[in-house]
DNA sequence: GTTGACAAAATTGGTACCAATCCTATTTAC
DNA sequence: GTAAATAGGATTGGTACCAATTTTGTCAAC
């Protein structure tokens, strides 16, 4: 018997006191590690011995990606990854420029001193770990940075809003950062934005976000 | 057997040639319809039988509805209808004003004169069920109407975005109208929208789908 | 009269099994 | 030699069953 169980509704994260994640969040984490190649077919009994979880999960758990159009789901064929085009990814960039620069004013009237000291701890996280770190690692760093821009509006449905935007590219961590370079813009950008959140330059940071997203 | 099958995966509609709708559906709009009122607990032998479904297809669609919010899910207690607070409310329809507005440059550009003639239609239409129409079908015109404008914008995934967004304030058909007067109010703001796309005033427009929204 | 404990009924949630469907490899006909 | 047909294997997806947990109703004690 279980002593508890923390469970959290929604598109967020559900894990339990021993440390074992959700099928869903394992497969997840997978396929935007690469492992699952897009358009790689997802047999349920491989998923079933890799993970050590029941039929019954795995199902439920293709059937969460499917909806978060991670993979795609043909009758009695399968689930497969699925194949992300260009046009997807500007789509979902434009609509996550709409959101996060449509909040800059809020942010910079919320912001207190230790908000933005707590955006600058992030931001030298990500640039820390330029270096040493992995992929996921950054992907994780740079996700916990838009994080915490995104709760300084106070808005808790933004959140998983944009959550499930970034999920929806599957290929993200692999295809946004190929080159050294263009990651170490990125980090100079996060410092660049909260010193706009200080300034209270909120023209500027909606110019950088815009500039940060669309990554051109 | 069956013919042929429509499948949309996703968060879209799931239909077949039978006209028969997916359980997540049937449920979603009960709940919409105010048939199960927030707060209430939807046993999964109830909704078996009243839907006429497998228990497998109940608990699928019951745990869909937990991912979109529209119910919550208790571990071996069920599932019941989310209890929306106001500021959920307003978190979303703060969301929808950024994302609507957002797109007004983009709508104006790319709105030719059979896409105005239809967006105008649509309002009519809206206009038109004022007297006769229930509800939900003032609930399904105003719908339609506002993905129809989103559609302009040539954003395929701001679609389903918005749609999750609206889903997510399960009363909103029963709370959103109480009042005659609102309702018409709601009406002639449509036909000031279109008005103000034809004269390619942006800035009205923005000002206008605020109002709408927030409905103060 | 109220509170607490205990038993019974109801509900959830997981596991296992089986039918329907689809892919693949071999065989056969041309 | 090539292409179609057929048999075999593998995979999906639905149904039924059963255990674990919770709630409800009853009874006794204070």
């Amino acid at each position: 018997m279980r002593a508890s169980r923390v469970v959290m509704t929604g598109s967020q994260t559900v894990t339990d006191v021993d440390g074992e994640r959700d099928a869903t969040q394992l497969i997840l984490q997978d396929i935007q590690s690469g492992i699952y190649a897009p358009g790689t077919w997802l047999k349920q009994i491989d998923l079933e011995t890799r993970y050590g979880r029941g039929r019954n999960e795995i199902r439920r758990a293709l059937d969460r990606l499917a909806l978060k159009r991670v993979v795609e789901h043909v009758p009695n064929r399968g689930y497969h990854v699925y194949l992300s085009d260009g046009k997807q990814w500007d789509d979902i960039a434009e609509i996550r420029i709409m959101l996060e620069t449509g909040i800059a004013g809020k942010v910079i009237a919320h912001a207190t001193t230790a908000d933005i000291a707590g955006l600058r701890d992030l931001a030298n996280r990500f640039q820390g770990l330029l270096l040493s770190g992995t992929v996921l690692e950054l992907y994780e760093a740079n996700l916990a940075f838009h994080r915490a821009y995104v709760d300084l509006a106070g808005n808790v449905e933004l959140h998983s809003v944009i959550a499930e935007l970034r999920q929806r590219t599957s290929s993200a961590p692999v295809s946004q950062w190929h080159t050294r370079s263009r990651i170490e813009v990125s980090a100079a950008e996060h410092h660049e934005m909260v010193n706009a959140i200080e300034g209270k330059d909120e023209m500027r940071l909606r110019t950088l976000i815009e500039r940060h997203i669309r990554q051109k």
